[in-house]
DNA sequence: ATGAAAGCGCTAACAT
DNA sequence: ATGTTAGCGCTTTCAT
């Protein structure tokens, strides 16, 4: 059976094309016995609109696009596309991915012709493009729908999902000093990254909550990778006195920490206490088991899609959201040698 | 400036819309002087093709489709995405991504649906989906082109791409016995991945090529997952005598190894070698270090696309590839301990 | 080598 | 409540 069309159905139907597209759209002003007959005859036919045809006629593709920086975090992007896809299949949208170089010069025109040859209606953008301001006023001058997870700048021109990485962090903070620690040194994460910066900033604040001085020469600056959380352990552990904590801005960081203290045959906890932040599956599979922060990064992207999603369908009034993150300590931190 | 069409361009370069139509589509009979006219005026007006009228007109969508099964490796995952991308994007093609329950009743439909309303070109398929008898079944009769990464089963049926997991998993037994090892033990992966099985199959014949008898006790069923590594861990290191080295067949079983011996005081590699499979970020991040097979996952993944996009421009006389992995020795293998 | 005309399958206005 | 008529922007015949 070839494939029907919308001509077959009504004429199964007897009725004019229109009323099945009414029909099929769910649109109002058609006899409930008019609809039976139509839904008997797609049903009968397996008729499938043609997303071609209906994005050709109606502007609309039920494709939504997926924006995110290359190298990203395999974690955070997997965890991403799942929530999306687990809120816009169910609607009927399919999921079209475009990892992009954030510093391409030719990005906005790549993102802004992508959108309209394949007809998409709308993005989803993932840092560090959330945080891209040519890329968003692209966007918001072509019109085209979009949500922002995490951004840092001009949360108000668009809607966004964010969580509290500020506040995270200065629990985790303060955590450590409650266990005693107080030369506590930070890896900080990919300056690219602004969303990340934010947990430097609950670092400081709570160190100076807790009257500790912030001391330059216990933060490095790390690019996100486990190469460069090994660097800057290897710096961190050769002042003396030697930090007793160190907090990174990410897991893999921290692993890179957690790799250089073994090597020098460091104690973790017992005498280095090592915290990350993501709560990346390799948390749980080092050994002593990593202290970090999860971040509610899946129903970000839920959240996120149905902001899209609603926004699509001419939803006003829809408010911007934000989740939280939560320690998960585990083993890798402890009371200060010192203490 | 609104979206430039096809019209506007022929319009501003003097000719028919048809004309337009060949230079865009690299069509011959025109001539180079019309041609640079054509162009010019694309240019001038940033023209680009709207996709889903190319799609209705002509049947095609330039959308790939990636098929696989969740929940999935996320390294695996991204790297196929990777793969695909790197070949697909700059020959004007975008990805579409499906995940999918492998073992849901109403697959064959879904995708067969999927493919017709997004009007796809073609579709990757990855395991466990290379093996699903019914799907591959549904695409043929369906004339949906595709091409199948690692299958074990039909493969004459379909293009695909795969590697020699038999081959580098023999290697890696081998190498343990060159060690000294004789009390190998292995754990399998997940039952419903075939293609995981060829390196248990490697392992044995490893073993009897050197005159090691497969010991029942010394072979536990995993599912690919880290917990099921641990599970299967704390069952071999309680026999007696214990096995000297552990074989498993991917990383995160090889990781939940690791953490069982750490946590039971077993030293590695001095009283346990520890070896996984994949190659995947946790590898290197373990301490000690994880030695594993590399799978030339990327390669799989553009020779797979490659192959795909040639059949869809009709070329003929296509042959699937083999691509080879590579053992990759770190610090979680030794000598055996009684040799 | 180039063009004119007829759709692809659907939605949107505008009838009725 | 239902139907009619134009297109959406492109690719295909088939002419020229």
């Amino acid at each position: 059976m070839a494939k029907a069309t919308i001509d077959d159905v009504a004429e199964l139907a007897g009725v004019s094309i229109k009323t099945v597209s009414r029909v099929v759209n769910k649109e109002p002003n058609v006899r409930p016995q008019t609809r039976d007959k139509v839904l008997a005859a797609v049903a009968k036919l397996d008729y499938r609109p043609n997303l071609s045809a209906r994005s050709l006629a109606g502007n609309r593709s039920y494709v939504l696009g997926l924006l995110y920086g290359i190298p990203g975090a395999n974690y955070y992007v997997i965890d991403i596309q799942e929530g999306v896809l687990s809120i816009c299949r169910p609607q009927g949208y399919d999921l079209l991915i475009h990892p992009c170089n954030h510093r391409d010069e030719n990005l906005v025109k790549e993102i802004v012709n992508l959108t309209h040859q394949k007809g998409i209606d709308g993005l989803i953008l993932t840092p560090p493009l959330s945080d891209n301001a040519d890329v968003i006023a692209a966007l918001l001058n072509s019109k085209i729908p979009f949500v922002r997870v995490a951004p840092t700048i001009n949360k108000e021109v668009s809607l966004f999902v964010e969580t509290n990485d500020w506040e995270a962090s200065y629990e985790m903070t303060c955590q450590l000093i409650a266990m005693g620690h107080e030369r506590i040194a930070f890896i900080c994460g990919h300056p690219d990254h602004l969303a990340v910066s934010h947990r430097f900033e609950g670092y400081k604040a709570a160190l100076k909550k807790n009257n500790i001085p912030v001391r330059k020469e216990l933060v490095e600056q790390g690019l996100n990778s486990f190469v460069s959380g090994e660097q800057c352990a290897r710096k961190l552990l050769a002042k003396e006195p030697r930090p007793t904590a160190i907090f990174a801005a990410n897991d893999d960081m921290a692993a890179g920490v957690m790799l250089v203290a073994h090597q020098q045959g460091i104690g973790i906890p017992g005498e280095l206490s090592v915290a990350g932040y993501d709560d990346t599956p390799v948390a749980h599979q080092l050994w002593p088991s990593l202290t970090t922060v999860r971040q509610p990064v899946q129903q970000m992207a839920k959240k996120a899609t149905d902001l899209l999603l609603k926004q699509l369908r001419g939803k006003d009034e829809l408010s911007s959201g934000i989740l939280s993150s939560s320690l998960i300590v585990r083993n890798s931190t402890g009371p200060a040698p010192d203490a």
